[in-house]
DNA sequence: TAGCATTATGTTATAAAGTAACACTTCACA
DNA sequence: TGTGAAGTGTTACTTTATAACATAATGCTA
């Protein structure tokens, strides 16, 4: 919340915007040791995770790595497209796909709170490549 | 392929089959060490791997944990809903779902190869004690 | 069956990812 | 200005995972 604080995030999210793909933790650490040369990974893990908190940044889970929010707060209708390809990581929202999900899981009487939905495979330049 | 290796995997299959919920895979390693004194790290990393590509084990992204298939190879089409109050991890095929996802991501040319689809929340137990 | 090539497996050592615990800074409010 | 709550940074460490190489099993050739 403080200027420090916030300055590291905004830092952290320009870089993962600059980025073309994914970044891991220690991919957004490296480079900010140019700017920041005592830097250290709680840093970069605790603003992540403020990023992530308030809808900024996602983990992608099958990567161990991080975007910045491409779908502007509605993440929690969020799917995946990770080209293994290029590396590429595209966030569309799904509002319906994630009711249906729901809906498939509170079958069982479980209540649905986070949804992880990742799809692997490549992207149309890279299968139009292949 | 050989005995050793195929021994090998049945108990670490044992070993996930056993669990509640899911186990990392040093959990696993920590295990089998009553057994195998001298198992190290990419012994039980190997065994996953193999067991993986052959359906009878899924690493479960999100929790960085394997289980023991509970979908008999269908696992393509398979949708995890964790427990975060008591770790169990159900298994369940979704057909219907993973053809609406393939659709959804194909919308902009991505060629799907691999489904993620991790629910987190509470199951129906842990729920109504909640 | 012996010799050799091929593949699979195990071991050592190390890299990558993530976090606990505590010290320090900032800022609101008395 | 003090005092405390909240947030942030640092040190040191744990957990997760893999590269590289050594070893062992398998199956083919002769
Ligand atoms: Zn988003
Ligand atoms: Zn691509
Ligand atoms: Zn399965
Ligand atoms: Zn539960």
């Amino acid at each position: 919340m403080t200027k420090r604080g916030e300055q590291m995030r905004a830092e952290i999210l320009a870089v993962l915007r600059e980025a073309d793909g994914a970044m891991s933790a220690y991919d957004v650490l490296h480079r900010l040791q140019a700017s920041h040369p005592k830097i250290a990974p709680p840093t970069v893990y605790n603003a992540l995770a403020a990023l992530t908190k308030t809808g900024r940044v996602h983990r992608v889970e099958s990567l161990k790595a991080y975007i910045a929010c491409q779908c502007d707060g509605t993440h929690k209708l969020a799917v995946l497209s990770i080209c293994d390809g290029c590396g590429t990581v595209e966030e569309r929202t799904a509002p319906r796909l994630v009711e249906n999900l729901s809906g498939f899981v509170e079958e069982t009487g479980f209540m649905p709170q986070r949804h992880v939905i990742e799809v692997h495979g490549l992207c149309s330049s890279c299968s139009s490549n292949a």
